[in-house]
DNA sequence: TAACATTTTGCAACATTGTTGCAATTGTAT
DNA sequence: ATACAATTGCAACAATGTTGCAAAATGTTA
């Protein structure tokens, strides 16, 4: 597991710190989005709050984790996949945030369906977010 | 324009104030998503940071407007349509942010698409969000 | 491994955004 | 017009995010 995270790391050409393989192993333990109070919350070491959003913008920029738009505006962040490269993202899947948990997930094989645009309009990206309740909630 | 207004605060069962009604008109008068800060910035009177939040909390209770998730994360409220009630929001269509102009519009008329979710999820609601250029940007 | 150059981190200070309690003001109904 | 209720603005605070800079950690080369 430690192996992969620094993988990635090195994959992306990013040097290999303390701060980023802990919070970078954050994201691929737990199977969900996190927010920035998530990380500062759950990661065993505190690391200083800039350090969190350089890290995460870093990874932002590197195509590692995307950040995805929620219902209350908080900002949330979740793995890329393979698909996702510097500068250019990939992350055209349905987002899905239960209610009940506040859990939010990337459903990665479910397709982004056709949305229809009026005449004039151009579409670069679409983001789809589902509200409900998951699996393990119900 | 000014009767709708009233009308619209009379309808909710809100007392009329010069705050709600020059608020609610920023949001008739320009065709478009608004921001806090927007409507600090584009109002004439200055209200009170406060006073802004509590009225905009109030219109979405009341159905009157509605947030919508964006991808930078930044809040934006919209006028509903007449479907939406105190305490049920209808807005299950698309909102189009335009990346030049960064205006955001709500596409009532588009049809919001059919998301299929996995087994034992439920849906409560769909957000779509296309990011793209609007037909004046073009 | 040691020394150097580069990058990253943590601190401090600050800016922005959002919240709460309370007194003064405004709106509504009688 | 008066009285009651609701709303506003102020002050103070909490949370969130940003910037510059010195110290520390990392990567590179010999």
């Amino acid at each position: 597991m430690k192996e992969a995270v620094t993988d990635i790391l090195k994959h992306s050409q990013l040097s290999i710190t303390e701060s980023r393989l802990k919070i970078l192993e954050l994201f691929t333990k737990h199977n969900k989005a996190l927010s920035h109070a998530d990380i500062e919350k759950i990661s065993s070491k505190n690391f200083d709050r800039v350090t969190v959003y350089r890290t995460l913008q870093t990874f932002v920029d590197k195509g590692i984790i995307h950040s995805i738009p929620t219902a209350d505006n908080s900002v949330m962040y979740a793995l890329c996949k393979e698909t996702c490269t510097e500068g250019h993202h990939h992350d055209d899947h349905v987002h899905f945030i239960c209610d009940e948990c506040g859990n939010t997930y990337c459903l990665d094989n479910i397709d982004i369906p056709k949305v229809t645009i009026p005449k004039g309009f151009s579409t670069h990206q679409v983001n789809v977010l589902v509200n409900g309740v998951c699996k393990s909630c119900k």
